[in-house]
DNA sequence: ATGACGACTGAATAAGCGTTCATTCATTGG
DNA sequence: CCAATGAATGAACGCTTATTCAGTCGTCAT
């Protein structure tokens, strides 16, 4: 409750950069969704998240919306660049690409608890926000054109005939969330390499000769 | 917006015994979270998808966070009770207790667009609210031992050494779960037919000897 | 038919929260 | 060192919403 780490900048000035303080209030609301939850979520938590005043929120961001959907954009960004370098490694190499793409879902930056909590909040709500639905569509987007893309290049070249990429592409995005789901409610049962190790297995079960299933990690 | 199906039963009386009031409500709940988001649902939607006054839900349920209680535990309770049927099945048959399941999940009465818009609003607050936690907990377990029991009885009789038991089931669970979240939030290109074939495909690739590949449904 | 019971209503109340804005104060250029 | 600037504050305002409760009206036993 107390001994929380900081994810914000102690601002050692008290007026500081408008980009600054923007990231700042964005990576306290983070914080804030994390702790409270989105609908205990407040101006007030997050003014105090960020160690500043009430007034903040409405002076560098239209209004209480206006902040949420730019956290939601801040992450969607941010998983969206990760997801541009495992494209790039998957141009090259379907194999390495799903690799990277498994690595990169379950890579502490992109899905810590507090990252996670704030991704279902929004899921939540996102079909009744057409904003948060765009943003949550166009990165569900990236993701499902690349994985198929890779998949096809993969099926193709590797003698696959039977397998259809779009099935696999939705069945490991799919996997992926619920992974992720796991690892956000049931942190005692699932860790991030046991996801991984799952996630890495399902492509081994649809691409034998390219995916050797993961040893047994205890 | 108008022509929505009613879900509640409209009442011919003006008083009602207590317990169908009690469920008139909780469906009345299920609509209102399904059409307006957990965050918009007030006493007022609630009362008014219901056709009834206001003070009704105190009268019935200590508070509105008591009727939201109630109505994640009907959903709990549908779904377990649905679950022990296919456990039953998969006692005496492997195979097809697994595919029960799937049949299960996948069941129009079960994975609705209203109740899977339920699931997932409470699933983002869940960490946040011990009672919430202890119905999910609860649903997840029955879920998790009832899979994982089958799987290892099926690697045990169907000759399957390498394959881990509570891998596969974690991962049936987590492949489940996304595939809801695909059925929520993108009806357009998931459908429940579509998914209860890539979750039998991921059955089949796991123990192939048993389960065929779904024939493609176009 | 009638009176008593209690289910139901809905206006009133109070609490919580987002937003506004007059004021304060650090910063910077002259 | 002194203005001028504008970032930051936080109290006040008004709106929304959960809860209460006194009154209304069906229902049912007698």
């Amino acid at each position: 409750m107390s001994g929380r780490r900081q994810l914000a900048v102690v601002p050692k000035r008290r007026t500081a950069p408008a980009e600054e303080r923007r990231e700042q209030l964005i990576l306290a609301t983070i914080r804030s969704v994390a702790d409270h939850g989105l609908a205990d979520t407040t101006i007030a938590t997050v003014a105090q998240a960020a160690g500043l005043s009430q007034g903040i929120v409405n002076l560098h961001f239209r209004s209480k919306d206006g902040l949420l959907t730019e956290t939601l954009r801040y992450l969607a960004d941010e998983y969206r660049n990760a997801c541009e370098a495992a494209a790039a490694v998957g141009a090259v190499d379907p194999v390495a690409g799903l690799k990277a793409m498994v690595e990169l879902d379950f890579r502490r930056t992109i899905c810590s608890r507090d990252k996670l909590a704030v991704w279902f909040a929004f899921w939540g709500e996102r079909r009744f926000r057409p904003t948060y639905r765009r943003i949550c569509a166009e990165r569900d987007r990236s993701y499902d054109d690349m994985v198929r893309v890779i998949c096809a290049k993969l099926c193709e070249q590797g003698g696959y005939p039977d397998v259809e990429p779009a099935l696999v592409a939705d069945g490991l995005s799919a996997l992926t969330d619920g992974l992720w789901l796991d690892l956000l409610v049931r942190p005692e049962s699932m860790s991030r390499e046991r996801a991984k190790r799952i996630a890495l297995s399902y492509l081994a079960d649809v691409f034998p000769r390219h995916f050797s299933q993961p040893a047994q990690v205890d």
